[in-house]
DNA sequence: TAAATAGTGTCTTTTAGACAATATGGT
DNA sequence: ACCATATTGTCTAAAAGACACTATTTA
């Protein structure tokens, strides 16, 4: 046991300075999934700094320790400089770090995605003139090269979503305040990139009671169809079985 | 858009130094999971440095930049030292940051849990000398007042294992080599808390095609019980059904 | 043969899949 | 009446739950 540990705790802390060490960089980047136009798009800026200037990639950017309380708190500052959305679903997917991931060095981020409802979007004047943003479609924005490893961090992303979105309510996050239960059945299907069988479908979700049936009814043209709302905790619920 | 931002991305790096940035400290915590006669355990380790010197933590520490080429290699590198164990089935839990949780400033942690076969152990005497460590069953563990948030953090790895007992085969990681059908079941029902039906197992566990049947037999004065062995990614199979 | 543990047979229950049938609203 | 869409009925299939039964080994 070393003179070093022998100290009190106070004066320990009054000796350290984080300065000292060599420690990685941390950030928090975000998947930004909404439903535009029947598709799953996510959110992506154009970087305005260094390094990898000009190049697209996912919003995000470090921790600041004077302005975040929380790691949670980093994004949802993040998300908010985007989107201008205070109360998204927000699911931390990974954190993935390591040397070469950043040229200014061992840098770790914390990967959450966030599910919005397109039409909440009011995307931040102020902000929109520091940074280029823009929506693409899954396909496409996979198909583009990110900065950093901001690719690879988009697929884990949707994998997460996908597998989730297998056996919970998960893509509930997605949809407006009032809902029919053909537009978030399209939405399962979208997700999952294969069809439902609808009677299955209704059952499940039904049965499951994670949603509030409403008085109201949408008329499109064709037979009017019930509208629901969200019950509480209704992303998180998970059913008994995969589909 | 500022000069800053003019600079080539060559030149901008040259100037960066990340001690000139107020970031948050940066670790790894495991917890460490093994089953000693029949109930899930947890190994601690005492604390020999300041903050909380003499408490009980989870085993962890900072990420070594100059060491750990990746996260993981940090939380490989943290269970060898406390169990000179090199191939566990590891997974990340969740990453955990504020301002509060450590008194030397705002720092993050990256949680991972181990699942490791008990007899397999060799507590590395290099570091035996340094730290003092223990294996606790999960009910005395969180009991105990753990460093930091680890009594939180350990709560959450134990929610993560039993959630994904219900419907993967994550508990194969802590078999031994060859082990029975009736171990195993023993196992899980310790993991979940409550019996399961013999017959319902192991029709489950043997239609998943998850374990490799041997010739061999293990005698235990009663009858022979057959011998299986973990086949291929095992523990990251998902059934279609939950418990 | 009895006790104890390993392993099986089989009926029920739950929930998803398939797909046909009915209901409603607008033209 | 006809079409499109919403909604329901109902049979089948897959997999878990319950529980009784058989098999094997040792004392």
């Amino acid at each position: 046991m070393t003179n070093e540990v022998l100290k009190s705790e106070a004066e320990f802390l009054s000796q350290y300075n984080i300065h000292d060490y060599d420690i990685p960089l941390a950030c928090v980047d975000m998947v930004i999934f909404a439903i535009i136009q029947h598709k799953l798009h996510v959110l992506l800026t154009r970087r305005n700094e260094h390094p990898s200037f000009g190049q697209w990639a996912l919003p995000g950017g470090f921790i600041d320790v004077n302005q975040d309380k929380t790691l949670d708190d980093t994004a949802h500052r993040k998300l908010f400089e985007k989107t201008g959305i205070r109360s998204p679903y927000l699911e931390q997917v990974q954190t993935v770090g390591d040397v070469h991931r950043d040229p200014r060095g061992w840098s770790l981020t914390v990967l959450y995605f966030a599910l919005i409802d397109y039409s909440d979007i009011m995307i931040n004047q102020a902000n929109g003139a520091k940074a280029e943003v823009q929506w693409l479609d899954i396909g496409e924005a996979t198909q583009l090269q990110l900065a950093f490893d901001h690719s690879q961090l988009l697929l884990k992303a949707i994998a997460r979503l996908k597998s989730k979105t297998r056996y919970t309510a998960l893509p509930i996050g997605l949809m407006p305040e009032l809902f029919t239960l053909t537009e978030l059945q399209s939405i399962f299907e979208v997700i999952l990139g294969h069809e439902l069988d609808k009677k299955s479908f209704r059952r499940r979700v039904l049965d499951a009671g994670v949603l509030q049936p409403t008085e109201c009814y949408k008329r499109s043209g064709k037979r009017d169809a019930q509208l629901y709302r969200v019950g509480d905790m209704a992303e998180n619920f998970e059913f008994p079985r995969a589909l």
